[in-house]
DNA sequence: GTCTAGTAAGGCAGCAAGGC
DNA sequence: GCCTTGCTGCCTTACTAGAC
């Protein structure tokens, strides 16, 4: 705790150019005999820290003296940053994640021009003050064994509570999800944070010792259960698009100019929304049953427009 | 379980230095 | 001179680890 400390302390002067005494041992929310002492300790090492008294004093750390970047090379610090930029928006309101934030952006100083070629954006442009404060909410929850509790919204936009143990935040897909227990359908389960609201913290539960790997077995052998295998046909004009949902190796190109595609996909209304997205330039092939009810949707969309 | 030593931290008092 | 800030010494408290 203390060594950690002095390297904080370390990092803030590095960052600030100039601290007070007293700013740091709010900081670190301890007495400033406290601050006092470490500072001193940190100068025994062998650190160039200077003090000047008044108005307009503090601490600062000597010319010529900088923080080495002690683990990372530069190329290694790239990416982190561009990540850390991105967090730093949606935990900003968490004092430890600050930290660590400063730390980076200490480096960044002296890596600066190495940081401009990659850029991350995980916000989501309709719900950016929620996703910062449910973030934060499931972050605390997650460290302090605390139960969340919110609304779900279904695909039928019916609003249905959720008490849930937290396991693990994730990002896939361009949405953020929150991996937990849920108490009502006693099973692990993935929230999408998009269709969360009023979510709230509860009281302490029980940490469960399930693995994050265990856990994601479970996730996986739920989708490969209620997947299917589908074969689809593309026309020749959408073919540039293809990679952009499929690999490379589930594409076949055939001699008349047309794709075939064959992937696993869970089977829902989701599958049937995703295949008509593509409009007339796709065709199910199989399974059979898959094309039954396809048509049966299609003809319900025609009716809406044949009146 | 109790005692002891070490460590970390807080509080207080007094002093020095610098800016306004 | 007053205010702000740093510096130091002394004492106390709380916690932890090790010895018995």
């Amino acid at each position: 705790m203390r060594a950690e400390r002095f390297l904080s302390i370390l990092i803030i002067i590095s960052q600030k150019g100039l601290v007070t005494g007293r700013a740091l041992a709010e900081h670190f929310e301890v007495s400033l005999r406290t601050i006092y002492r470490d500072i001193e300790k940190i100068s025994e090492a062998g650190v160039p820290i200077a003090a000047t008294g008044g108005k307009g004093g503090g601490y600062y750390i000597m010319e010529n003296y900088t923080l080495n970047n002690l683990f990372l090379n530069k190329k290694e610090i790239e990416p982190l940053i561009a990540v850390m930029d991105n967090l730093k928006f949606l935990f900003g309101n968490n004092p430890q994640f600050n930290d660590i934030v400063l730390k980076f952006e200490t480096l960044r100083n002296t890596e600066k021009k190495e940081c401009d070629n990659l850029s991350i954006d995980m916000s989501h442009f309709s719900m950016e003050k929620e996703l910062r404060e449910y973030l934060f909410l499931m972050n605390k929850a997650i460290e302090e064994n605390r139960i969340l509790e919110f609304e779900y919204i279904n695909r039928k936009m019916e609003y249905l509570k959720r008490v849930v143990e937290p396991i693990q935040i994730e990002f896939t897909d361009g949405h953020w999800y929150i991996i937990a227990f849920c108490t009502i359908r006693k099973d692990y389960r993935k929230f999408k944070l998009v269709r969360v609201r009023n979510m709230k913290l509860g009281g302490v539960f029980k940490k469960n010792l399930i693995s994050k790997e265990e856990i994601k077995k479970i996730f996986s052998e739920s989708y490969e259960k209620n997947s299917i295998l589908v074969t689809l046909k593309f026309s020749s004009e959408i073919g540039g698009q293809l990679s952009e949902y499929f690999s490379k190796e589930k594409i076949t190109l055939l001699e008349n100019g047309t794709y075939i595609v064959e992937d696993f996909f869970p089977e829902d209304e989701g599958l049937k929304k995703f295949i008509l997205g593509f409009g007339n330039d796709c065709e199910v092939i199989g399974p059979d049953k898959l094309r039954k009810k396809m048509v049966e949707y299609i003809k319900n969309i025609y009716s809406k427009y044949n009146d």
